[in-house]
DNA sequence: TCGAGTCTTACTCAGTCTGAGAACAACGAG
DNA sequence: CTCGTTGTTCTCAGACTGAGTAAGACTCGA
């Protein structure tokens, strides 16, 4: 047997039949109180015409770098601006039906991000052109980019019960009433605000206070509400669980 | 523009620098009260002889035949026999950091799966030799297999919470003690045996009576345990949460 | 065959958490 | 100023949880 040097030399890494591996993002962000999903108008074949999720090809680079570079490409934003710096990037699922893509057998390694409300997007890189979409008013997607957007969808509901990611979804200081927003918008029903209060403040790290209050209160009236901060806490423990998906759901 | 159809016959798949996609199998089982991890002795390089999880390229398949097929190479199991067929398999998440497999550019999906005790494995395809091996005893693994077995453990354990997943590890039938030595074995520590029975027979759908009892008490004797079968629920609620992993978690 | 020890199942009880509702004060709009 | 809205705090009954106890059913070894 050949030792290791030898064999890596002159291994062939065309041997094995072509695949591509890109990576798509079910980007989110909140909007008037309702959750949106970024999407972009296809500008090439195939599907060209479509919506579809951003995504393109893996370079060399991690997978979670070419997910930070294709959301900035199309959304027009910068590295280092400050706003990317404060989006919550991470892994879905990947998906490798033969046939997905009709150009070739492609991989794809979804994403999701969320992110607290951002500008609308400048066009860029191959997509004719990008905008925020309602996620109930997405529609027909390009490949199979509707069932990645719903996977997308259950694991960022999932995700608000056990995990402080709410707070990827506003400011940097933010107000109960704005994170029970961010519930409310997710999971699509409005929440008991007293219960509410009372949930987060026990949890511990999921929230601190910064000793400050809002400078006006809601359009509406009522009180200046305090502002808080996101706390040190990677999970919550007690979880806040959603309100009874009835038990049908299974 | 040109129609999709001349794009697609003038396509070249050969543009992009050249990956390759692997599925690797976190394959979980318990034996003699102990979780165990499927894993392969390397016989090619790179990383020979190294312990290394079960895997291999993509073929023209979906990407979960692939890891099916490649759980039943490594253990000799053939599909249809009886036994894969109730084997739990999903996808854990994708590994694609450049530099991870010296010889090429390598996207690795990674999967995970759920079986109860099965039989030693017969060596076979590229692998050197197959055994199951206590979780706690895998040591170091080739490639970065340490981390997505880190990381399939944490999905196991996090996903006993709240699925009935581990019906997955036990036969057909089952006793309560039996469900809840799996419970046990993954989570690494002793369960309340009578709140665990009030729980486990309190959510509805995860199991349901045969209306039989065991032919025979345990070992060291007790009653004759009742049997129950797997009922129809995908999620547990409310959950069977893990015995207070102290707060310091987070 | 008998006793010791084990195990399943059921029950109890106090503490905690939850959902629903009410109370109150602070505030904006008209 | 008045009214409706909102942030925040309480209250209360029901549900759930962990811990312990208890009654049998059974195996094993003496």
């Amino acid at each position: 047997m050949s030792d290791e040097r030898d064999f890596l030399d002159s291994y062939d890494p065309g041997a094995f039949a072509p695949v591509a591996v890109t990576v798509d993002v079910v980007a989110l962000t909140i909007r008037d109180g309702r959750l949106h999903v970024l999407l972009v108008e296809r500008g090439g074949h195939p599907f060209a015409g479509w919506r579809a999720l951003p995504g393109g090809f893996v370079q060399e680079e991690t997978l979670d770098a070419a997910a930070l570079r294709e959301l900035a490409e199309e959304t027009g934003l910068r590295p280092g601006e400050g706003v990317l710096d404060r989006v919550h990037l991470e892994q879905l699922r990947s998906y490798g039906d033969p046939g997905r893509d009709p150009r070739m057998r492609v991989v794809s390694v979804a994403y999701l991000a969320f992110a607290p409300s951002l500008p609308d997007p400048r066009a860029g890189g191959d997509a004719a052109g990008a905008f925020w979409v309602p996620v109930d008013e997405a529609g027909e997607l390009a490949f199979d980019h509707a069932a990645i957007l719903a996977d997308g969808l259950d694991r960022a509901r999932a995700k608000l019960e056990y995990t402080p990611l709410a707070t990827a979804f506003v400011g940097d200081e933010f107000t109960i009433a704005e994170l029970r927003a961010v519930y409310a918008a997710v999971w699509g029903e409005e929440l008991h605000a007293g219960n509410f209060h009372r949930k987060v403040l026990s949890v511990p790290g999921f929230v601190e206070s910064t000793g400050e209050t809002a400078g006006r209160a809601g359009e509406r009236g009522g009180p200046k509400p305090r502002l808080y901060r996101a706390g040190d806490a990677h999970l919550l423990h007690p979880a806040l669980l959603r309100p009874t998906r009835e038990d049908g759901v299974r």
